[in-house]
RNA sequence: GGCCCCGUCGUCUAGCCAGGUCUAGGACACAGGCCUUUCACGCCUGCAACACGGGUUCAAAUCCCGUCGGGGUCACCA
């Protein structure tokens, strides 16, 4: 009956963090491996006005990128609500059992006064230790206190020798002085209650079996490990996980640093590459909650969840010296917290992209249409699903583009041609002012258009003859053509084979597209 | 600053616990080449690391000690 229960706790912030991701990840993963449950824990004891509207991208980024949970929200469960902040009362009742047991004190220090001590032990270079000097030992000193109209709050009462060893499946065992731990707070004068006391009464209540977080709370792990204990909990399992860092640093992954990533390149190439796109949809986007190290960034720009999940594990974690790859079975099948490292892994956005572009290959062209038709219908490039038409066309254009679309959003900003009018779609000017800068290859682009109008037949056969027949008559190897053709068709300097982009357009089209290009640059 | 954690190519990592098969393997990135007169894919080649110093040992990336470096944490935030 000692099933295994792993639980992520975020905080409704309106985003959903890559880091966190990964955290919640080797959670689910550790649960779904020994056949246990992952549940999800609102942490929102700081009561923010819309706990819905902030959790909202957050479930949605779980769900899209398919960590499903067991229990919380939305799901409910054997010990619903699993909001923190609809849980009081069970706080307030862990505390009164601390202060009942001597554990916990009501103190009456007022901030300043706090403050005085600590700056004094600064001073004289010692560690600051409160000297619980308006500590109320009995009822008649709190009223006493509450009489000078100091306000009480409730302070953990911790040892001040000995030490507590905390074993850990990724640190080992892990040793702190009780000595260096604070009285930290644990209710406040309002009676809302803290995190660490939240969390661990939770961690009992919902039956938690392994804690697997940030190593970021190592530091942490006494004091729960002295609540928990003082409410005679047992201890469960600790995992603590090296924190996902910045690229190209050791420090941890925030979104507040979000300029200092930009000036790592690949970050920004990155970057760039899904603003563009975003820019192509007109999306309603903001730096705070669109960029690499939000999770949405990556769903709105069209990455694959395997992806992303494939990456993810393996920043922290491997099996072996070679394996890159798995599906969830084999994550599931694989995944033991004895391999995940203990040095902090630098998030590499390149690398997340080298596994998009693995797993983007691996899909068939069907299912490359379903994900980037709502791209196109999003951008306005194709009118409604239903049009039957404008769905064969994309099954082509994907055909032709192959490997070159490494991403859904990229069939807007490298296919876009294919699916605007034949006077909309922009020349690049750098390309233009390249290949059809000069006269000579204008005029040689109505030759060669000419040549085209005759044909019968529009296949890519057809027109590679055509271009091999027109390169012996003006005795000209085709790179002195093949690009003046291209942009004045796709408007871009890269796209896929010319044949494969004249055919796809039709004789209709790729004429009248050349016929544009010679009226502009002629 | 105190406490705690960590330290193998630029990055992710294998190897470390059970020392030799490690002139340290793989992947991403980068550089060059092939393919293709676009771009991308693919293929080939190259560049590139055991933080440093002492031990122990016939033998150390692996064990021990020290140093240095990086990070986390020290709230009436979570």
């Amino acid at each position: 009956m000692n099933s295994v229960r792993t639980r992520f706790a975020p905080s409704p912030t309106g985003y959903l963090h890559i880091g966190g991701v990964r955290t919640a990840l080797f959670n689910w993963l550790f649960s779904r491996r020994h056949g246990g449950q992952f549940l999800l824990r609102i942490d929102d004891t700081d009561q923010q006005r819309n706990v819905d509207a902030a959790l909202a991208p957050i479930l949605h980024g779980f769900r899209w990128l398919g960590i499903d949970w067991d229990e919380g929200p939305e799901v409910d469960g054997p010990f619903a609500p699993y909001y923190q902040s609809q849980r009081l009362p069970r706080y307030q009742e862990a505390v009164q059992k601390l202060l009942a047991a001597g554990l916990a004190y009501r103190d009456y220090a007022t901030p300043d006064e706090l403050k005085a001590e600590r700056d004094e032990a600064e001073r004289e270079k010692r560690p600051f230790l409160y000297s619980r000097r308006w500590m109320a030992e009995s009822e008649s000193q709190a009223k006493k206190f509450a009489a000078e109209g100091r306000q009480g709050v409730v302070r953990l009462k911790m040892p001040r020798e000995g030490k507590v060893l905390i074993k850990d499946h990724i640190r080992g065992d892990v040793e702190f002085d009780w000595a260096r731990e604070q009285d930290h707070v644990v209710q406040r004068a309002d009676g809302t209650c803290l995190y660490h006391l939240a969390s661990v009464v939770d961690d009992f209540d919902f039956q938690i079996s392994h804690v697997i977080r940030a190593e970021e709370h190592l530091s942490n792990t006494p004091r729960q490990v002295f609540i928990a204990q003082s409410l005679g909990y047992p201890l469960p399992e600790y995992a603590h996980l090296p924190y996902v860092a910045e690229p190209g640093s050791k420090s941890k992954l925030s979104k507040r640093k979000l300029d200092k990533y930009l000036k790592n390149r690949d970050f920004a190439l990155v970057n760039e590459h899904g603003q563009a796109i975003a820019k192509a949809l007109a999306l309603p986007i903001s730096a705070d909650t669109f960029n690499p190290v939000i999770v949405d960034f990556y769903e709105q720009v069209g990455y694959l969840p395997d992806a992303i999940i494939n990456y993810l594990m393996l920043l922290g974690w491997s099996l072996d010296d070679k394996t890159e790859f798995f599906t969830r079975q084999q994550m599931i099948e694989n995944f033991s917290l004895e391999r995940v490292t203990k040095a902090p892994a630098s998030f590499d956005p390149k690398k997340l992209w080298a596994f998009q572009d693995h797993y983007m290959q691996q899909l068939s062209v069907d299912e490359k249409v379903e994900r980037m038709l709502p791209f196109l219908l999003r951008a306005g490039l194709i009118d409604s699903p239903a049009n039957t038409d404008a769905k064969a066309l994309l099954a082509k254009v994907v055909t032709a583009a192959g490997d070159r679309l490494k991403v859904a959003g990229d069939i807007l900003a490298y296919a876009d041609f294919f699916f605007l009018a034949d006077d909309a779609y922009p020349f690049d000017a750098e390309a233009t002012s390249k290949h059809l800068g000069e006269k000579q290859s204008v005029e040689r682009l109505g030759r060669f258009r000419t040549c085209l109008a005759s044909l019968d037949v529009w296949d890519v056969e057809a027109l590679e003859r055509t271009m091999h027949d027109f390169l012996a008559a003006e005795q000209i190897k085709i790179g002195a053509v093949i690009h003046a053709i291209r942009i004045a068709i796709t408007g871009k300097a890269v796209g896929p084979g010319l044949y494969d982009c004249l055919a796809l357009l039709g004789k209709t089209k790729a004429l009248a597209r050349l016929d544009r290009a010679i009226r502009s640059y002629g």
